[in-house]
RNA sequence: GGUCCCAUCGUCUAGAGGCCUAGGACACCGCCCUCUCACGGCGGCGACACGGGUUCGAAUCCCGUUGGGACUACCA
């Protein structure tokens, strides 16, 4: 545990499903304010009024609340510095705004759209590689009643330096930067809405954050934000920008390469802990260990760990890492988890359905492939051909016959006792427990794989089993 | 074009100058276990992008090249 407490933040725009990326940023904000016995806030950035829907919001904190994060503050939870969408903060903005025009550190400027475009454009045919405004409006001490107008932080002459918690430092020459707008246009001497590097750095003051963990792509804006707290007269906070996440061929994630969204995932059959523990291993390792429980996360998660250079989504692993979960979850949460995924698929409850999850979530790797797995056991939807399949295992009418005459006196259908039945006949027979199994199996569910012989005898019930093998002996030919 | 970031097996990564004839995991291929499948066990394949330095010694430090990527909005 560190000594202090970190205040942590997820800032997400609520403009679409909350994706790989995201899920992993919020995960490492939230571990290291967890690791730090901190806090961890969630901020709703919907400053772009167009693109921000409510159901987004929704379907984010939904997402991350079933990853297994939680927060101290936020949209939903209130908090000692609500609000916490950045909509509702607008006064707080202009007031800061006002400020920094007063004191000489922003300035208005009444450049049009067509001026600006103009600008680039010709910036571009100099190829001189300097693009960005050109500070007409810098000295020309514009009012409030100058007309439409943005507001541009003066920039002023020197270095930045980003002091990254992954990348090191970081120096930018502020001749880089132009005097970027930190709020829109707004309508008579009204100030418009301000925009992200400025609502961003105005918020993490007055919500305290101390460290920010986010995206390699924001590396960039960072010395602007460092601007914007020196113009304030305020604190950073610590930065660490994490390498991106690409898809497998090196490319940018998209729809394209597989799915982006956690929420696809979810329904894919990839459980919260597994997700959890693969998208930490992403970009962050420990020695050698591959696997994470939550506490061991929040224990060992520190920002030494966090390595450098981008990763790729890698869906064969991700399964794989749900597989070992398959395994190892509590049987009531597995039970669960698996229900959700019969019931969609309109299976009532299962007879034996806790023995059913029980032989099945060993052999699969995901809650759809478990579910698939146990159609077989739901109802009579089962591979009726299996005369075709019997038939090319040897000696398979006078097994089945044999099995059936056994079994129909078998009044314990318990595994063991199916175990000692079978097994004893078997014995006497001097056949080989292979011999029998295969076409008993293909004789139940219509196919060679599945769990072992007398758990798929036992879940099937006494009645079923003993009807689905007579059905398949008089198609045996 | 400019600014910035990155570079170890196909993939995730260990590695913070000698412990490295580069370790683990996924995937793949064998073998073993076994009533099938899966699990598990054992083994195999497989990488320090390239070129210069620095050093007794470099995957590790420096420079360059190449190759990826981000940003370059009155989006976030």
């Amino acid at each position: 545990m560190s000594s202090t407490p970190f205040r942590l933040r997820f800032a997400p725009s609520p403009t679409g499903n909350l994706h790989i990326g995201g899920a992993r940023t919020a995960l490492f904000n939230w571990l290291l304010a967890r690791h730090s016995g901190g806090q961890f806030v969630v901020r709703i950035e919907d400053t772009d009024l167009d693109r921000s829907k409510r159901v987004f919001e929704d379907a984010i904190l939904h997402e991350l609340r079933w990853l297994g994060l939680d927060w101290d503050e936020g949209p939903d939870v209130g908090g000692p510095h609500a609000p916490y969408r950045q909509t509702e903060r607008l006064e707080r903005y202009n007031e800061v705004i006002q400020r920094l025009l007063a004191s000489g550190q922003a300035y208005r400027c009444t450049c049009t759209e067509e001026r600006l475009t103009a600008l680039r454009a010709d910036q571009e045919a100099q190829k001189s590689g300097r693009r960005g405004y050109d500070g007409r409006c810098r000295d020309r001490d514009l009012g409030p009643d100058a007309g439409p107008h943005v507001i541009r932080l003066r920039v002023p002459d020197g270095d930045t330096v980003v002091e990254d918690l992954v990348k090191g430092n970081v120096r930018f020459s502020n001749g880089d930067i132009e005097d970027f707008v930190i709020a829109r246009a707004g309508s008579a001497d009204q100030v418009g809405m301000p925009m992200y590097n400025f609502v961003v750095t105005c918020d993490d003051v007055d919500m305290g954050i101390t460290h920010v963990l986010r995206g390699d792509e924001h590396l960039i804006n960072t010395p602007k934000q460092l601007l914007i707290y020196a113009a304030m007269g305020a604190t950073p906070p610590r930065f660490g920008h994490m390498p991106l996440i690409l898809a497998l061929d090196g490319s940018k994630m998209s729809k394209r390469n597989g799915e982006t969204s956690v929420g696809a995932y979810r329904e894919l059959g990839i459980h919260p802990e597994a997700m959890m523990s693969y998208l930490a291993r992403l970009g962050w390792s420990c020695g050698d260990q591959e696997l994470f429980s939550v506490e061991e996360l929040t224990s060992l998660f520190t920002t030494q760990g966090i390595g450098s250079s981008p990763s790729k989504w890698d869906m064969e692993k991700l399964v794989w890492v749900n597989s070992q979960w398959m395994r190892s979850l509590p049987a009531d949460t597995m039970a669960a988890r698996a229900r959700g995924f019969f019931a969609a698929r309109g299976w009532a409850e299962h007879p034996r359905e806790a023995a059913l999850i029980a032989c099945l979530r060993e052999r699969t790797r995901t809650l759809v492939e478990l579910a698939e797995a146990a159609r077989v056991f739901f109802g009579d939807d089962y591979p009726k051909d299996v005369a075709v399949m019997a038939a090319t295992l040897p000696a398979a009418r006078e097994i089945l016959t044999g099995v059936v005459d056994l079994l129909s006196l078998q009044a314990d259908w318990s595994e063991a006792a199916l175990e000692t039945a079978v097994h004893g006949w078997c014995e006497a027979r001097g056949v080989k427990l292979g011999k029998v199994a295969q076409p008993v199996r293909v004789a139940l569910c219509g196919q060679k794989v599945g769990p072992g012989l007398y758990q798929t005898l036992h879940v099937l019930g006494r009645e079923v089993a003993l009807a689905r093998l007579g059905a398949a002996v008089s198609l045996v030919p």
